[in-house]
DNA sequence: AATGAATGAGAGTTCATTCAT
DNA sequence: TATGAATGAACTCTCATTCAT
């Protein structure tokens, strides 16, 4: 349906989609102006309109291009993995690399609950797809416990996503090691000390 | 600072401290405009800003009481188990039920990372703070390994979140009893099989 | 047609008077709101509209009083002088007196213009008249020349008020000697050089 | 800084800048609203944010114009004296022209003093800056007195000013002959009669 | 394909005034 | 006499979107 673009006209919609995504994270989706993005990304603001409908639109494309590279990402990295623990803790430190690279574009994905559920959900959902292939290999293989492997896969989001938050996010600094040491530790052999 | 109010004035702010609160969860903080508080409560713009100096403030303080609310109700509830172990599930059984029964506050506190970041650390640093104490405690007794407990704590955090999202907010149904077992046995034995 | 008032209301009456004063001349009409002045003579908002029918009213007995005070202040004090030039110096000196001693107040007059012209006019006619009356005896005891008396009132309003602003209000210090001296020559003896 | 127009966007920020000028004059700053303006210039209200970036902005532009005009006429008006007193004279004939082919502009000058008091100095002081070049060369041509051309300067202005406001502002009618003449014998000779 | 002027609804906020107690 | 809660119109300003060129 999306229309055939000139080489100049592909370019254009790149300078808008860039722009939106520095802007969109730097300010947030509700305190970005249309005329923010066309200002900086130097185009008319009547040019905006000739490749996205809405200002929703851009927005939307954005997390799921988005949403693709981050589980392309991951998807690569985890592949060299031997064992579905090795995998886990490679998965998750990618995730950290992402969300430091990522800094602004992170927080695109947390305001869309506000700007459309709908997306925000597909989102996360789409991710989580993504893990629950892995882990029910891994349960199959029997290297991990028979549990429903969607639980274990949202329990794996919230738990990447908070250790990231605060981290990468509020203390501004890698995840440390020992950090991770725990984690890891938590995930595969719990917190009960059975000693 | 605060004016003293009468028994009327009293009733006023919390009408519209009543009718934010729903329809901020409903309708989101940006896409909330004061006359759709104002003309819900059934006062005029202007009463308003009798009561709050802004649009943001009726937000802060609605934050401010859910955090404490909610920590109140945990901290209710956990007091009587025996355990960590137990007090862990009672935990996340009056989280979820929290979540349930305050649907749209929930998502209140979501938006508040683009309303005002710094409220938002707030309110789960505060919740973390009550997390650790308690971990702490049972790292003590030797109830659960010697894991540091702030790291913990945003673990079960993340989880809880992501679990009470999915579940309560997506599919709109309590989480199963089959769930929080499986959630459970992951966050006490982890999700490596040992066979 | 003013209420009788009791000594309590005499006394809330002054004080909303006073207060209104300081903060229309502090803040100036426009930027003074009712609560301002209600809110600093610790006063209730209803209270207000007990003894002002409006926003207006207040400051038309403002503007009335002051004229009154300052013409009287000037009258007093140019009853000692001898000749009209006496008279016209000491009247100036007195002028910037006054506007030193109310250098708040003083603008107030000036806002005149933009909240109610006819009561600007009214101020100055009032201000000229004085004038016209000593100028009209100087004449008749040969004093002064033949000029017409409104003329001349006009012109030395003019003058005061231009050199009163410039060195009392901008320069926030007293009318230099050496400035009153050559006005003085200036008004009575011309500028132009007669050798 | 400012944007390049087109044709047509000139044209608007003209309109929009000749119906400030007619309404302020007419209702004063504080009673003109930014919806009057529009309404008035037939155009949208978000347009007249295009051009002015609040509602002090084009009242800045209007005054820094007007000031600019002014000087320009009184300039090129007085070039053609020969003596001093020709030139004082000429000056305050086209003042007075001046005032009652503006006479709204005029009474925005007044405005001023509450809508940004830096702004109504710098008035005056430019002026009065024109005013102290011309009377410094008469004063070294031994035409006038030795008198500080400053202080001259600010009592012609304010003699001008309460002339015509006094007849053209408040009698709607031109400045009698009669008038100008003693006002020119007063300035020149001075009100004492020597006999 | 691109421009940028124009739109107009709607936002948050203020404030003179009224009213019930 | 005094209170202070309530009102609602009006204000300045923003912004997604449309339109003429």
């Amino acid at each position: 349906m999306s229309k055939i673009l000139t080489r100049k006209g592909e370019q254009t919609k790149k300078k808008l989609l860039d722009t939106a995504e520095e802007i969109f994270g730097k300010k947030g989706y509700f305190n970005t102006s249309i005329v923010d993005i066309t200002q900086t990304a130097d185009v008319a603001q009547g040019t905006y309109y000739k490749y996205f409908p809405s200002k929703k639109a851009i927005y939307d494309v954005l997390i799921r291009e988005l949403n693709r590279s981050f589980r392309y990402e991951i998807r690569i990295a985890v592949e060299q993995a031997k064992t579905e623990q090795e995998a886990q803790i490679i998965g998750m430190r990618t995730f950290f690399n992402w969300v430091k690279q990522h800094r602004n574009l992170y927080s695109i994905v947390q305001q869309a609950v506000m700007v459309d559920e709908e997306l925000y959900r597909w989102y996360y959902k789409r991710v989580a797809e993504g893990y629950v292939k892995g882990l029910q290999k891994a349960i199959d293989a029997g290297e991990i416990k028979e549990l429903n492997p969607e639980t274990v896969a949202y329990m794996l989001m919230g738990i990447s996503q908070f250790i990231g938050m605060k981290w990468i996010i509020w203390e501004n600094q890698d995840v440390p090691e020992s950090v991770i040491k725990d984690m890891t530790t938590a995930i595969f052999s719990g917190i009960a000390n059975d000693k």
